[in-house]
Parts: structure tokens; sequence; C-alpha cells
DNA sequence: CAAACCTTGACATGATTGTGGTAAGGTTGT
DNA sequence: ACAACCTTACCACAATCATGTCAAGGTTTG
């Protein structure tokens, strides 16, 4: 039996229980459900809700942004919006030693295949 | 003259003034400033001002996640974990189709490129 | 059966976000 | 010089985030 109960769970991945249901509604991480409906973490989720703890710490980011970075993964007609306002930044071209300069062409390219991809329903607001 | 002034620049693009300036202490859009210290938009800034109006405004998101969008693209290291801890999704296979595959494996080696080019302060560094 | 869990739902609270004001003081244009 | 603008620095306020706690009711297990 690899399946942690709730509070079991909350214990070894230092999560509050309350915490965890948060996650959850978050969108973060969502468990199996047992058939009276006990929520169930198995080893995937206990490393996930570790790791998860730890980059929050680490980097001082929020839940929610968490949740956009994945709602940015999952919509790829937002993430193709908003990087294309972001690579709209004024960039001095200085600042970006010829090394990163390489990626950076790339990562254009990859920008634009995505974008291309997507293109499900753009334009109608006017 | 094409620079305006905060309450010209507010006119044009939707946004208060006060708002303007809050949008500049989020680092979104930080204007140019006179010798006096008046903010001054110039054309890119107003045209960026606007799409991060209809940006906002379609998909409902907040500054503070463009913020964190911007963030991720500066700091490698924050955007490393984060695809890492996402990458670990339980992703069932049968959710991708075949024509996404490809992109997919495409990108997760763009992932492995950015992580190897920013390599900071991480370990092994052979 | 009873204790010890689990579930959802609600109320509470400090901190932050998104907005709007207002005040005190410098700048600019006529 | 005077109105109209700008600046920063506050106060305010509803909404959300991150947490906790508590209540009412189902489940599991000794």
């Amino acid at each position: 039996m690899d399946a942690l109960t709730i509070q079991e769970a909350a214990q070894t991945t230092g999560w509050s229980p309350r915490m965890l249901r948060y996650i959850e509604r978050a969108g973060l991480i969502e468990p199996q459900r047992s058939e009276s409906g006990y929520r169930l973490y198995g080893p995937g989720e206990l490393q996930r809700l570790r790791t998860l703890r730890e980059l929050v710490a680490r980097f001082d980011v929020g839940l929610g942004e968490i949740g956009f970075a994945m709602r940015l993964r999952r919509d790829e007609e937002l993430a193709g919006a908003v990087d294309a306002w972001l690579e709209a930044e004024p960039t001095r071209p200085e600042d970006v030693p010829p090394a990163e300069w390489l990626r950076w062409e790339q990562d254009k390219h990859t920008k634009l295949l995505a974008l291309a991809a997507a293109t499900p329903a753009t334009s109608h607001a006017a």
C-alpha cells in the first residue's frame, strides 16, 4: 500500500492538510480518491509536494504563480500572447552576451512555431 | 515630440495615471524620465500599454502574473525549476495528439538547453 | 460501538493586489 | 505669477491569497 491519507501526506511533505486541499483546488496536485472519497497520495504526488514546497520557498513564488505557469503551458494561445508581449520589450542588444545570442534566436523560432501551431480563433475582438 | 506625459498617455491607452504608476512599480513598463523627473511615454511604451490592456482583459490575467512571466524569462534558474516541476506532471500520453507530440519533444530539448546554459551555481560544472 | 480518521463548507485573519483618492511640493507654459 | 500639470507619499477599500479553525456528517478500524 503506497498511498497515504491526507494527514499522513501532510506530515511527510511539510504541508498542512488544509494546504493540501488548497493546493488541490488550485489545480496543482490532484490526488486519486478512494471509493468513499478519501484523498490518496501516491509516491509521485508526495515527491511533487515536497518539490513544490522547495520551489515555493526557494524562489518565493506563490501557488497562484505556479498555477499560472501551468496555465501558460496548457493554453498555447495565452502563452503566445504573453510571449509576444514580452518579446516587444525594449532590449538593448549590448546586454546580451554573444553566447546567449544563439539560444535567443533559436527560442524565438520555437515561439513562432508555437504561435503558428496554435491559431485557433484569434481574430474577432474589434 | 513623440513622448507623452502620464495624463496624455493614460488617455490614449485607457489606463488611469494611477495605474500607469502602478504598472511601472510592477516593473512591467518603465518609461523614460525628463530631466525634472516627469515620466515620458514614447510610441513603443504606448503600444505596449495598449497591448497589455488587451492581454489582461482577454485572458483575465493579473499584472502580477505578467510580471511573473517576465521574471521567468529573466531568471533562467527559476524557469528551469518551474519547468522541471511541471514536467513531472502525470501526463497521460493519450491526451497528446501525435501532431503536438513533435513540438513537445523539441520543446523539451530547448528546456534542457536552457538549463544547461544557465548553470550559474549548479554543482557539477564539468 | 466508539475513537480516530475523512469530507465539504463556513468563518476568520493578515498580507497583497488593483484601484481610487488627497496632500505637499516641484515644473511648465502663457 | 498663476493655472495646470507633474512627483512622491500616504489613506482607503473590495477582492484575493495563504492559513487556521470549527461544525456536521460519513468511514475505517480496534
